[in-house]
RNA sequence: GCCGUUGUAGCUCAGUGGUAGAGCACUUCCUUGGUAAGGAAGAGGUCGUGAGUUCAAUUCUCAUCAACGGCUCCA
């Protein structure tokens, strides 16, 4: 017999040998037909693998998401299986479950074969045919040996590849049906537990993740135990869709784009426009009470800038192709930061004026592959929330926590909860080709911002291969409401640049020193900024930010001049006021105005006019009852002037749709 | 850049080897209406672009551009 403890406390008594399967059947029939693998010591394993020594158990099932990972790394065999059937010959990779989007994908190599849309709807039916099987996954351990057999007479050089990397002893064979894989496991008891099937993209994906590999075919999917929990789903991606930024934004004209502009070049309409102003006049106003001076510097600059700086040999692939006059070649900036190290070095700086901040709404452009471009979060031409930061190292410390206190400020205004802060790092392999070869200095840096990051207690999380060419830094990982995970603000010293444009200062001893430099951006861009809050709010700006913060409906056209009266008193309080002054019923103007995310609407008619009052709609929460015009100034001055965002606004969707890792 | 999909009116989408439709939006008129769609009429597209096949191409073929889903890369 042996002892089994289970997470409410208790402890039973069963036969060695027995399965998590069987144990989960002991307690209830119900039980046995949710439970989808088990923890045993902290371990996920096969619910069918026998136990034999005391454990403390835990069964999973579809809330855990063990068991979800499970589930659907057991759909991906199952979906290998089918495959394999109506494709003979297939070669497989590796098929993972995928938390983001939710699912799994499986990469393999089908020769010369296309897939195409009508097989996946071939492959969900033999999908589910097979799943009725009720096929069960089982485990097998195989020696080395055998394993290298089994893969060489199928010719499969892929699997063999994942061999070469495993130890003898540690090999093991997953089989349910016809179909045998390398695995590790674990997995559902059988097949019969996935109800519901969705195959839901084709993509190209890349052998090992390298791009010079050969490109392998990737299925995508995702799969339920019941029918309901799929059209969940899907109603659920539905949803994210209205809120993706892209259709938002051309909904409530914030920007286009436009083929004879050119690809990831955004064209901002006046309602966007308002929105960036309105974001430098934040970054203005909080850079001003941080000490920061503000500069302006040109677009392009000459090639020998970017030698200098080192953006030719580290960053030419992401620079538009020069332009050459009179011999000499300029390019387009794809970074502010060479012109503003042209600031400090142009006067003769001493101790006395570090730290020196300098400011820039810069404008910068990065030739990205044409297959990043992705809306507003990923660009051409785009608008930087920049700053340079020259310190002297004794001041690192203090400026680096105030550049991370000021993103805390802005996460705050914006409602921001959800966040990760990434220590990003070299990659010592890549030394002189993506990271400047300076071995001893990456470390000291890098350790100088994780110190700065754990005595001020912020959380973060390390990354190697992620850092700058010319420094570590700090990304800020955030999430839009629908999912989609990017990087917003970054922090980035630089040990690097600072030398190679001979900056200097001279220190208090009257020697020279050069500076340190930190890069910040804590908005980003506003491109991506912009596109991340239209996901946040679902298009309903905070008053402040709003293009309109109020319409003024009136009943009919003979309220027209009360209408303009009161545009007049709400326009003299700085308030961005529109009449509706179209032959329209009032419930057709209240369902455009609600629908174009004005966040007041002023109803005006018979006793409004006659009492100098307005009837005050807030968009989405309806009537709020008479005002005083005055007081309607007051009450919106206020919310504008707070800053103000309404939280309940901003409900979130929890299924995700897009990231990046 | 690579793999795959898509490209018809401002938007959402039908449709066809014989040079195109719907709803919403837009314009005009009627209606002067009290908190999420009043009515009528009208205007709008050489069907992404270029070539090829054909008596004839928006439809078939090829190329190209762009968007979308991924891979790789990044704010």
């Amino acid at each position: 017999m042996i002892k089994i403890s289970f997470p409410d406390g208790a402890v039973k008594e069963y036969e060695t040998g027995i399965t998590p399967f069987e144990i989960a059947k002991s307690i209830s029939e119900g039980l046995a037909k949710k439970t989808l693998a088990a923890s045993v010591n902290g371990k996920v394993q096969d619910a069918n693998r026998p136990l034999y020594l005391d454990a403390e158990l835990k069964l999973l099932t579809w809330n855990d998401d063990d068991g979800k990972s499970t589930f659907w790394h057991s759909s991906a065999h199952l979906m290998a299986e089918a495959v394999e059937s109506l494709f003979p010959g297939v070669k497989f990779w590796v098929g993972p479950p995928t938390q983001n989007p939710p699912g799994f994908y499986y990469d393999m190599d089908l020769g010369d074969r296309q897939i195409t849309e009508e097989d996946l709807r071939r492959l969900e039916s033999k999908m589910s045919e097979l799943a009725r099987k009720n096929e069960t996954y089982t485990r097998k351990e195989i020696p080395k040996a055998e394993a290298v057999q089994y893969f060489t007479e199928k010719g499969d050089e892929y699997k063999l590849d994942l061999l070469k990397n495993l130890q003898d002893g540690e090999i093991s064979f997953y089989t349910q049906g016809d179909f045998t894989d390398l695995c590790r496991g674990p997995h559902i008891p059988n097949t019969s537990f996935i109800k519901a099937i969705k195959l839901t993209s084709i993509a190209g994906a890349y052998w090992k993740g390298d791009e010079n590999n050969k490109q392998l075919t990737r299925i995508y999917g995702v799969t339920f135990p019941s029918q309901k929990e799929l059209d969940d789903y899907l109603l659920m991606l539905e949803e994210a869709k209205k809120r993706d930024h892209r259709k938002l934004g051309k909904e409530l004209g914030i920007f286009t784009m436009d083929d004879d502009v050119g690809p990831g070049l955004v064209l901002w309409m006046p309602n966007g426009t308002v929105i960036i102003e309105e974001l430098e006049k934040l970054a203005k106003d909080t850079e001003m009470a941080a000490g920061y001076k503000r500069v302006v510097t040109p677009h392009i600059a000459k090639e020998n800038l970017y030698i200098t700086s080192g953006h030719l040999p580290y960053y030419q692939d992401s620079m538009y192709p020069p332009m050459e006059l009179d011999g000499v070649k300029y390019y387009l900036k794809a970074m502010n930061c060479p012109h503003h190290h042209k600031i400090f070095s142009a006067e003769p700086r001493s101790y006395k004026d570090l730290p020196l901040r300098l400011a820039e709404y810069g404008t910068c452009y990065r030739y990205e592959q044409s297959g990043e471009l992705f809306g507003l979060m990923r660009v051409r031409c785009l608008h930087m929330n920049d700053a340079h930061i020259y310190c002297s190292k004794e001041q690192f410390a203090q400026e680096f926590k105030a550049v991370n206190d000021m993103y805390l400020k802005y996460f705050k205004i914006f409602g921001i909860d959800k966040y990760i802060m990434r220590l990003s790092l070299h990659d010592p392999e890549k030394l002189g080709q993506k990271y400047i070869n300076e071995p001893e200095l990456w470390i000291e840096t890098e350790n100088l911002v994780r110190q700065v990051m754990i005595e001020n207690k912020i959380p973060f999380v390390e990354v190697k291969g992620e850092g700058a060419f010319y420094g570590p830094k700090i990304d800020v990982q955030i999430w839009s409401a629908i999912g989609r995970e990017f990087t917003l603000a970054t922090n980035q010293v630089d040990f690097a640049q600072g030398r190679r444009f001979n900056l200097e200062f001279t220190t208090r001893n009257n020697e020279t020193e050069t500076p340190l430099i930190i890069h910040r951006a804590p908005l980003g861009t506003h491109e991506r900024f912009i596109g991340f809050l239209l996901e946040h709010y679902a298009g309903k700006f905070p008053v402040w930010l709003a293009p309109l913060q109020v319409k003024v409906l009136p009943i009919s056209d003979r309220y027209l001049d009360y209408a303009q009266t009161v545009l007049q008193y709400l326009k003299n309080a700085d308030i961005r006021t529109e009449v509706d002054d179209r032959n329209e019923k009032i419930g057709k103007k209240i369902r455009d105005t609600e629908i174009a995310r004005v966040p007041y609407m002023l109803v005006v008619g018979e006793k409004e006019m006659n009492d100098g009052m307005v009837s005050v709609r807030r968009q989405g929460k309806g009537d709020l009852g008479l005002f005083k015009v005055s007081d309607l100034i007051d009450k919106v001055r206020k919310e504008i002037n707070d800053r103000s965002s309404e939280i309940n606004e901003r409900e979130s969707i929890n299924i995700p749709t897009h990231s990046t890792p």
